[in-house]
DNA sequence: GGGGATTAGTTAATCCGCTGAACTAACAAA
DNA sequence: TTTGTTAGTTCAGCGGATTAACTAATCCCC
C-alpha cells in the first residue's frame, strides 16, 4: 500500500483535530484502497482499512450518492456464505483539468479521469509570452479544457517551471517572466475550482510515483532531463520540498570543476553535460560521450543515492539519448560508488510514462489534494 | 514551532483513526507548545493550538494530574481583565533513560529528564562483548540506569551502531556483533517500558533537532565523526529512514577514486579521509590535510545539499578536528559547487551537544514516541 | 432438501471527545 | 460603582465511530 505524498497547504492553521478530519481521512483511506486494489467488497474494504463494517458500508454510500463509487454486483467466483457485493471506483465520476507548463514553446493541457487515463488533450503555442501574458494564456488554456468534458471538474493541476512554494505560487521562473507570481491562487479565483501548482519535476515525480511501474514506496528520485535538468523526490510517501521550496535542483551542482562553463556562470554543472541539446552534440561529436556523462551523473547522485538510501533513481526525457550507455553508465558508477547495502537493492530506470509525466503528475497533484489518493 | 518527528513504529494497523487518536494529538499538541514555548496560560495554548479552552482546560487538568502539568499562578505583568494562571511543563515529573551505544569501548547511558537535562550518569566497559553478551550489558546497564532515579520512566532511548528498522531491530551492527537482533523488543519484555532504538547517526540527528541551537526545521543532515563516519537526516520534520533502514550511511560513498583502499574494499571511501584517526594522522603530517579533506567533503555534500535543499549541516565530533578550516572549506566548497537558491541559506557548522547528542537523541526516541514532543 | 456453518451487510443503542453558548471570576479604566 | 475585557468552567448537544444483535444469502453435508 502506497501512503499519500502530502502536497499541497496544510488543511488546518494549528494541528486540531476534528471529527470531521477523521471522517475525510477515512474516505481517503477507503479510496486509496479502491485506487491501489480495484473493486473489493465493503467487507474486504472493512478488513484492509481497521474500519468496522458499519462505518464502510455508511461511507461507501455516502461516496456512492456523489457518485465516486458504484455497485459492481457479486463476483464471479463463488465461496462460503452470503456472495459480497463488490464496490469500484468510477474513474470518469469527474475529470481532472491537467496542465504542463515545462515545454519550452507551448503550454500543454489534458483531461484526465481518476484512473490517470488521459482523455483529451489541448494545447496553445506561447509564442514568447512572458509574465501577466502568460498568466492569460494558462487561464484561457484552463478555460477551454473545461470545455473538453460535460464531467465534473475535480481540480486544476499545473507543473510549472522554478520554484515553486507549497502554496503554488511561483517564486520564480524566468522561461515565463513569472517572480512571486500567486499562480494557484489566480486561478482558483477565475475559476472556483481547487487548483494546485508544482515544480514541474516534481509533479513528474509524483505521476511516476503514482502511475509508474516501479514499486516506488523505498524512496523515488526523478530526474529530469530536456533543455535542463531538473528533480523531483518522493522520500516516505511523501514530496520533498526542501527549505525554500528548491528540492531537487540539481542541475547546477557542478560535476565537473574543470568542465566548461555554464550560462549560471559556474564552471562544470551537470546541465553543461546533461541537457538534450548537449548530449545531441556531443553523441554526433564522439560514440563514447553518453558512456562519459553516465559516470559523470552516476557520480554526483552517489552520494545522494548513499545517503538517503535511494530505492529508485528515473531518468525521464529522450530515451534514445538516456536510456541505454548512459543509463547502465549511471547505474554502474552510483553502484561502485556506494557500499552494497545502499547499491543493492537500487533500481536506475528510465520512465514508462514518456511526455506525460508532468501531465499523470499534474493529475495527482489533484487527487491526493481532493480525495487524498495517491 | 518545530513539528514532530515520526519515529518508532506507526501507533495503529492501518490508519484508521480513533477519536482515542485525535486525544493524543491534542495532548501532544500542548506538551508540544509548552515544550519549545514554556508555560503559558489555558487561553495562551487555545489561541495557539487552535482547541477551544474548554478542551484545553480538559486536557491540561488530565496532564496536571498525571504530573505532566503544574499551574505556577499568576505571570508578574498585568494587562486588563481577569489575569491567566500560567501552566508548564514538569521537567522531572518523569525521566528518560537514554543509552549511546557508539562508543568503541563502553556503553554509555544517562538519565535525562523531559527538558533534555542530565540528571545522572552511568557507563559500562563493553570489554569485547558481543552478540548475546552484548545483549545481556545492555540490559543490565539500562537496568542500573533506573535504579539512579526515583521518578517514573517514561521510556528507554538507545542509539546503536549500525543499521536499525523503524521497529528498533538491529539488522547488522558488526562491532557488536549483532544482526537481526530485536534489541527494542527484548528490552521491552524484560523492563516492561516503551523502549525505542535507532541508529546512532539518526539519533544524534534528533538530538540536534530537538536540543540544538540552530532553527533546524529546514532540513537537517548531522555529520558523526568518529572512528567512522555517519549521517542522519530530518526532512519535512521527521526522521528519514531510507528503503532499507540505511538512510546516512554516507561513510562508505567514493570521494576520490584515485584515493587510498579502504577496509571495505572500495577505493577512496569519504572514511579514509575524514575518520578521526585518519584526521589527526593527516594533520600531523601536513598542516593542509584539514583544508583538502574540507574540500573532499563539499565536494560529497554539494549534490546532496542541492539536491535536498537542506538548510543545515551539522557536524558532530571532536570540534578541534571539525571546527575550523575543514568545516569552512566544506562550506565554501558546497557553496561554489550548488545554486545560490541553495547555497544562500545554507549553514554549516558544529554541534553544539558535543558527546552528548545521541544521548539527548535517545532521550528525543523517547519523547517524540510516547508525548510527542520533539 | 433441510439444517447448520459461514460470510455480508444493516439496524439500533451507546460512547467518546469536542463544540457553542452561557455562565462565573477577576482584574483595569473611567 | 459601572463598564469593558479577559480567563476559565458548566452544560447540553452533536458528529462520527463503536458494539451487539439482527437479516440475508450462500455452501456443505447428512
Amino acid at each position: 500500500m502506497s501512503s499519500s505524498p502530502s502536497v499541497g497547504r496544510p488543511l488546518r492553521p494549528r494541528g486540531k483535530l476534528l471529527q470531521e478530519d477523521a471522517r475525510r481521512h477515512h474516505r481517503a483511506l477507503l479510496l486509496q484502497e479502491l485506487f491501489r486494489g480495484g473493486p473489493a467488497s465493503r467487507a474486504d474494504l472493512a478488513r484492509s482499512t481497521g474500519l468496522t463494517r458499519v462505518t464502510v458500508s455508511d461511507l461507501v454510500a455516502e461516496l456512492a450518492s456523489e457518485g465516486l463509487l458504484e455497485d459492481l454486483g457479486a463476483p464471479a467466483e463463488t465461496r462460503v456464505g452470503k456472495p459480497p457485493t463488490l464496490v469500484g471506483l468510477v474513474a470518469d465520476a469527474t475529470h481532472i483539468v491537467a496542465v504542463d507548463l515545462s515545454p519550452a514553446d507551448r503550454m500543454s493541457g489534458a483531461i484526465l479521469n481518476l484512473a490517470g487515463e488521459v482523455k483529451a488533450r489541448h494545447e496553445v503555442p506561447l509564442a514568447g509570452a512572458k509574465g501577466q501574458d502568460a498568466v492569460d494564456l494558462l487561464h484561457r488554456l484552463a478555460a477551454e479544457l473545461i470545455e473538453l468534458t460535460d464531467r465534473p471538474i475535480l481540480g486544476v493541476g499545473v507543473g510549472s517551471p522554478g520554484v515553486v512554494d507549497a502554496f503554488g505560487t511561483v517564486i520564480d521562473a524566468p522561461n515565463l517572466g513569472w517572480s512571486e507570481q500567486p499562480l494557484a491562487d489566480g486561478l482558483k479565483q477565475a475559476l472556483n475550482l481547487p487548483v494546485y501548482v508544482a515544480n514541474d519535476a516534481n509533479t513528474a515525480v509524483l505521476g511516476e510515483h503514482t502511475f509508474g511501474e516501479g514499486d516506488t514506496d523505498g524512496g523515488l528520485m526523478l530526474l529530469r532531463v530536456g533543455i535542463g535538468v531538473g528533480a523531483g523526490l518522493v522520500l516516505g510517501g511523501a514530496l520533498l520540498h526542501g527549505h525554500q521550496a528548491a528540492a531537487g535542483e540539481i542541475g547546477h551542482v557542478v560535476v565537473d570543476p574543470d568542465g566548461e562553463r555554464c550560462a549560471c556562470g559556474r564552471v562544470g554543472c551537470l546541465e553543461t553535460l546533461l541537457a538534450v541539446p548537449r548530449l545531441r552534440q556531443a553523441m554526433a561529436e564522439d560514440g563514447d560521450a553518453l558512456r562519459r556523462v553516465g559516470e559523470q551523473l552516476g557520480a554526483v547522485l552517489a552520494p545522494v543515492v548513499g545517503t538517503l538510501n535511494l530505492h529508485e533513481v528515473v531518468l525521464a526525457g529522450p530515451a534514445e539519448l538516456l536510456d541505454g550507455t548512459l543509463r547502465e553508465a549511471a547505474d554502474a558508477t552510483i553502484r561502485a560508488r556506494t557500499m552494497p547495502v545502499s547499491g543493492d537493492h537500487l533500481v536506475v530506470r528510465t520512465s514508462t510514462l514518456g511526455d506525460d509525466v508532468v501531465l499523470a503528475g499534474a493529475a495527482v497533484l489533484v487527487l491526493a489534494g481532493e480525495l487524498g489518493v495517491s
